[in-house]
DNA sequence: TATTGATTACGAATAATTTCGTAGACATCT
DNA sequence: AGATGTCTACGAAATTATTCGTAATCAATA
């Protein structure tokens, strides 16, 4: 049964992440040219990165071209998922309230977005244990 | 107004403060107490690391007695709430939408757990704005 | 085939974080 | 006072993450 893997990737390796799952298998440079825009990066800093990426087993790549086209080897959801229970747990102690009351706590919310978590909590009741 | 620092503690930074928060204020010896338990560190290293936060202004510390005493200068809810909101953007995008989802998605939760937030949600209907 | 342009591989510099050894200060107890 | 135990200060080693320079490779093309 499933793998225990802990990933924990870090900020620059999470930036590539979220551009592979937005944009699908892409080359260096695609993903480069994305990146950059949040954080300027030189090309061979993000190759570095996706190679090392490659090693750890976040990344898969297409070597058949010259160009390789690499993709995420972890999925969104996952990864997320993992990323967001280290985090409650690290932070909040593991308690799903109190992160619900971190993110809204200050903060203004629209009702539309209440509406939205709300929703999400009806559609969850009912399926509490697998 | 408004002082718009970006704390961001580190993983051992925030275990010391979750310890000061919890305890209140407290010297070494005490923090590391509680911080050994779920992370082998030796004194020196919990030492180095809360003058470092003093430094930082993460910490304040009371120097009257030969045992200084240190105490967290930074809030418990300001510090979390930043953290969750950084979190957010970097992980879901900015969407709470998104990190509730993340937070419940595969996981098994009770229904007493949902009704907690159903009833938060339901508590910060109507003061969206300030 | 030589030149150009883009790519990958590799190694190493820099920076940030974590870790601890050692020295000196201070109090307590013989 | 001298020995012992606990404390702080300081510096630096070890580790992890980030960054990029340089060389080698490959393909297109002049």
């Amino acid at each position: 049964m499933g793998d225990e893997k802990r990933l924990k990737p870090t900020d620059s390796e999470l930036m590539i992440l979220q551009v592979l799952w937005n944009s699908g298998p892409s080359t260096v440079r695609e993903v480069m040219e994305v990146v950059e825009k949040e954080k300027p990066m030189g090309y061979t800093t993000v190759l570095k990165f996706m190679q090392i990426m490659l090693e750890k087993g976040l990344l898969s790549r297409d070597e058949s071209s010259q160009k390789h086209v690499y993709r995420a080897a972890v999925s969104s959801d996952v990864t997320k998922h993992q990323m967001v229970g280290e985090f409650m747990d690290r932070v909040f102690e593991g308690s799903l309230k109190d992160l619900v009351v971190g993110a809204l706590g200050g903060k203004k919310v629209t009702s539309d977005e209440l509406d939205e978590i709300r929703e999400l909590i009806n559609g969850f009741e009912g399926k509490e244990n697998v």
